[in-house]
This record gives C-alpha cells, sequence and structure tokens, in this order.
DNA sequence: GTAATATATGAACACATATTCACATACTGG
DNA sequence: CCAGTATGTGAATATGTGTTCATATATTAC
C-alpha cells in the first residue's frame, strides 16, 4: 500500500479545488470515446478524405486501400460519434463530415506530433 | 466486390489532389497513437489533475482512485508520449504536463461532447 | 547492514476492437 | 420478377489494452 503520501507540495483545500474541476464521470466517458475514435489509423485516414469531399463507400475503400466491408464497419462508428453525416441516392450512400472541430483537432496533434525529436 | 463506383461527383484530378493531401502512412500512426492516450477515461482523469498541480504518483492514485500500479503502467505511457515530465525528489517522483497544447485539445473535444444532444 | 516507503515492472487475465468472410438488405434496370 | 450492384451487418478470429497481483528497484532512516 502507498497511497498514505499526501504530497506536503499541495494543501488539502487545493487538493479539494482541483477535486471539485473533475468533470463528471459521465463527461471524461463520452470524452475518451470521442477521442478513441481518432486513435485508429483506418479512421483517421477515412476522416481526412471525407474532410476533403463527399464520397461514396466504395470510393472511400479504394483510396484508403481498405475492403468495403471494414469501410463499412468504420463508418457505422463514426456516424454513431456524429462525426459524418450522410446521404443516399439510389443505392449509393455519400458520406461527409459532420463536425467543424475536427480540422481544429488534427491541426493540434499534428503540431504535437511534428514537434517531436 | 464493389470498388468499381468511380464516384461521378468527383474528377481524376480531384481525386488525385485528395490522395497526394494524405499525410504519409508513419505520420497517420503516430497520429492515431497520439489520440489514442486520450481515449481512456483513466488517462483522461490523471491528465486533468496533471493539468492543474504537479503530483505524486501516490496522490494521483487517491485522487484518482486508481491503484499505485495501475497509475504507474499509464503514467510509463503518458511518459512515452511526452505528455507528462517528471522530477525525483527521494523517493517520491513527481509528474507534471508537458505539453501546452494539451488544454486546446481538451478544449475542442469538450466543445463537441456538449454539443450532442 | 535492516526496515520502511515510493515507485516501477512483468505476467496473467479479462475485455475491447479491427478486420475478414459470408450473407442480408436495398435499390435499379430490364 | 430477376439480375446486378452498393452497402450494411453478424459471427469468428486475431490482436491490442487496462487492471491486478506479486515482486523488483531505489531511496531514506535507523
Amino acid at each position: 500500500m502507498s497511497d498514505r503520501c499526501l504530497c506536503k507540495l499541495i494543501s488539502q483545500s487545493e487538493i479539494d479545488e482541483i477535486k471539485a474541476a473533475l468533470p463528471n464521470a459521465e463527461t471524461i466517458t463520452r470524452l475518451a470515446e470521442f477521442y478513441k475514435v481518432f486513435g485508429d489509423p483506418s479512421r483517421l485516414t477515412l476522416l481526412h478524405f471525407l474532410s476533403k469531399a463527399e464520397l461514396c463507400v466504395a470510393d472511400l475503400a479504394a483510396l484508403a486501400g481498405m475492403g468495403q466491408s471494414a469501410v463499412s464497419h468504420q463508418l457505422k462508428l463514426l456516424r454513431l460519434s456524429r462525426l459524418v453525416k450522410f446521404r443516399k441516392e439510389g443505392t449509393v450512400v455519400y458520406y461527409s463530415l459532420n463536425d467543424a472541430h475536427i480540422q481544429s483537432l488534427f491541426d493540434v496533434a499534428l503540431e504535437h506530433v511534428m514537434e517531436e525529436s
């Protein structure tokens, strides 16, 4: 056991403050779920393509070099995360981005990744 | 098979452009790895606390309600991602944030999460 | 030296997840 | 209705991941 430290650098009132500022568990879970969506190269690639144009499933698969089924599964996730929207035209389904924040997220993360040695 | 569509809404030159704009595979992988770090409630909680103060492992564990070992394992990941730095003082190790972008990432994602119905 | 404490780490486990395969569904043209 | 095409989906599989447990390491006090 070692949860006894009660770090001397920080006062009890500071601890209370920090604890109080923590978003509630549900918000944290949702945040994590949101980030998780971006934590996969395939989805990141799909999102990149969709950030450039509205595209159908088959073309997304061709561009990303993925199987149609894999793309469809991932698009389902992206739909559930409300990151993409879609439009049906006959048998073809066109997907596009549904969120203005995505580009910002890309940019901030790119900065971090690029800064590394 | 169904990678035959060659979507009529988009020209070949546009396709070439979109393909060319895709970051190389290594960059995409690194981006995904970066986001993946944020895609876990425990790590998100630890990062939140560290965004408020420099804290030792035991206190992080107490604040986050996690075991010491679990915290240590996650801190290792955060170290490898260069998101935290640490400082030893005797047997105590104090961790703190190592990246100015983290707060921006939090904010953008929170906006997205909060916008949902 | 020994005891006590803080942190790190490897193995094991349970669980999540990305892809593939086979097939279902939905729409179109004839 | 039938054939063809585009997309969606469930099951199976392989791989990744977070926690726990036990233990190792490191530092301090005595």
